[in-house]
DNA sequence: GGTAGTTCTGTGTTCGCACACGAAATTATT
DNA sequence: AATAATTTCGTGTGCGAACACAGAACTACC
């Protein structure tokens, strides 16, 4: 229709200019080596035009190739951090066109120094940029000191520091995610209902994550200023399901009024599954994450709500942004919360089967 | 790391197979004008190799050029279309590359015989593909017929007409959002609720879209055998705001447990207005789509639920797709259900952010 | 004014693919 | 067997931009 329309090439603004096209082309790129009076001719017609360059025919000619680094915890099957994975996955098939080479590096996220190990290993290999999920706060810390000395570009995925100079994150707001949760699972309870609060004890701690979420949805209930209810905390251990059997069968002998029941970490279906176990029933469940386990009980009317994100896009938009920022030399947006998608069993088909 | 990253140009399966460059093409144009013989080894290492085209070169050394027409309802501002619109506006931009050409048409949703001009016009211009709403079924139908004829392919929004050979649709499965509505507005109400159905008269009947809704919701409450609230109806014109305040106050003069309140359609701003007026407070209200007002009101906890879906994706994804088909030659999905997002004031912030 | 050194500029090649045109090989026709 | 008709095949050019290299213009210095 209008200008967006008509292309305009390099030839064709060397030609306007009255210079050639390398001239133009130093402009563009400003490779030096041009006279101030031509590089001001060129300008001002880049300028008028609204000259903007053909991608496509860019990336062809360009003999640039760059090494993209992803650096994530290993993980089980139907993780989290495989979503993760497939979204890299997709990134790099998509951007190969564009001379990115993606490497993915794994690292164990519950060993500190399995982190250093990988990370010290990444840096050594000069790569182009890092992605990478800052899972240990300090060491990732130290990480990023390392990659600013050498110049390295990098993002954050899945969670963030704060004051360092990454170049996008994607992730969840876990705060505002705990506050929602609060908001689902508190809401028209019956009066005097009681609400259990799963935590489990890990080693290496509870994460920052879970901790987050659990303060969201604290403030929530302050916020409300609700009272007519009780909250029971309930610590399971992460490994001795035996044990995790007997203390809730214990919860539910001494309180035979409880209503509700959230864990904040992803493996809400252990809690289904105990439930199930104890033959618990209408007990309102919410929990985190598109595990298939906890899809399977979503499904089956035992978990009430799960609360979601999109990993797989996550990883995907943080490569992309990555390339807008080295290669196309495009203005990115730093700090992306994602959106804290509510699902149910009524409308988990679709959402499952959407992927894009 | 493997094969995946490796490019395999034309020239090296010509080489391998000892053939030209332009036999090679031909096979995979299939142009014909090829012997059986090297037809059969081309596309033997073609196999072997898997050899995947680049997209850049292959757009960029094309001659073609592609117009495609989207014919869509013109609109007010910040409405429904006008999501559509954005969505298609961006994948102009972006497919400007791959020399497509994006026309947008518009008709007036309220009158049949303006889509019927506008368009047999638009099958005048002889466009290479079409992307439109089937508002009005009958006509929509006859279109389809026509761009059959006329060799045209074309994709659905926002609605279909199943039985007809479209490339892709994506929409929402209206049936299914109803039922998620139903869900939302009813579970644990107190007893004996009561529940009112806003229904809007307008020119040309109520929407396919509102009915099937209105259909789904009804569903959620036989399956769920619900009994335990009273359902009413209360119908409002589409213009008299005097008129409907009056409506809505003599159904709270005379019912006074009204605790839950529903409309199918996306103006359900109106009725939070209404509510707001009447200073009817502590009603559960559900409603569909991000028109501003509709946000507005959810943000001031008068609205309890918002359901929506991502318009100027679904835009964006049919353009995607009718070059994926049409160009890229590769196979696609054809009917795609969209999620239904399950908006409150808490989780509004970071999806309306959240653009991609 | 001549030469060395520096800054600037024009041209040619390449990326991987599409497409056209003419040459070569094959088949048909007399 | 020679020629015409047809099928197959090889090569060259262009898409729009990146980059390299050599040559031109300009500067500095003796």
């Amino acid at each position: 229709m209008k200008n967006q329309d008509k292309k305009i090439r390099i030839k064709d603004i060397a030609l306007l200019a009255g210079v050639s096209e390398g001239t133009v082309d130093r402009v563009l790129h400003n490779r030096g080596e041009v006279s101030e009076k031509s590089r001001i001719v060129v300008e001002k017609i880049l300028e008028e035009i609204n000259y903007s360059p053909n991608l496509l025919a860019r990336s062809l000619a360009s003999k640039k190739h760059f090494r993209f680094v992803c650096l994530i915890p290993n993980h089980q099957p139907e993780d989290y951090w495989e979503s993760v994975e497939r979204g890299f996955d997709l990134a790099r098939k998509d951007y190969l066109q564009y001379n990115i080479h993606l490497e993915k590096h794994l690292y164990n996220q519950f060993d500190l120094n399995s982190f250093t190990s990988v990370s010290a290993k990444v840096l050594d290999s000069k790569p182009d940029a890092v992605i990478f999920a800052p899972i240990f706060r300090e060491q990732a810390l130290n990480f990023t000191q390392e990659l600013n000395l050498q110049k390295i570009p990098f993002s954050f995925i899945d969670s963030m520091i704060e004051d360092v100079d990454f170049i996008s994150y994607y992730g969840q707001n876990s705060f505002q995610s705990g506050y929602v949760a609060a908001k689902l699972l508190l809401n028209s309870l019956p009066d005097h209902a009681q609400v259990i609060i799963i935590r489990t004890k890990r080693k290496g701690g509870e994460s920052n994550q879970t901790i987050t979420r659990s303060k969201g949805f604290m403030q929530y209930i302050n916020d409300k200023h609700l009272i007519n209810f009780e909250l029971i905390n309930v610590d399971l251990t992460d490994d001795n399901e035996e044990a995790n059997l007997n203390v809730l069968r214990e919860v539910f002998n001494t309180n035979n009024n409880i209503k509700a029941a959230i864990t904040f970490n992803s493996k809400v279906y252990r809690l289904a599954n105990y439930l199930n176990s104890l033959h618990c029933t209408n007990i309102r469940l919410i929990g985190y994450d598109l595990l298939e386990e906890n899809i399977k009980y979503l499904k089956s009317d035992v978990i009430s709500f799960l609360l979601a994100q999109r990993p797989d896009k996550q990883a995907y938009l943080t490569i992309r942004d990555m390339c807008s920022e080295l290669i196309f030399k495009q203005k990115i947006k730093k700090t992306n919360y994602v959106p804290i998608d509510i699902l149910m069993k009524e409308n988990i088909e679709d959402y499952m089967e959407f992927r894009e």
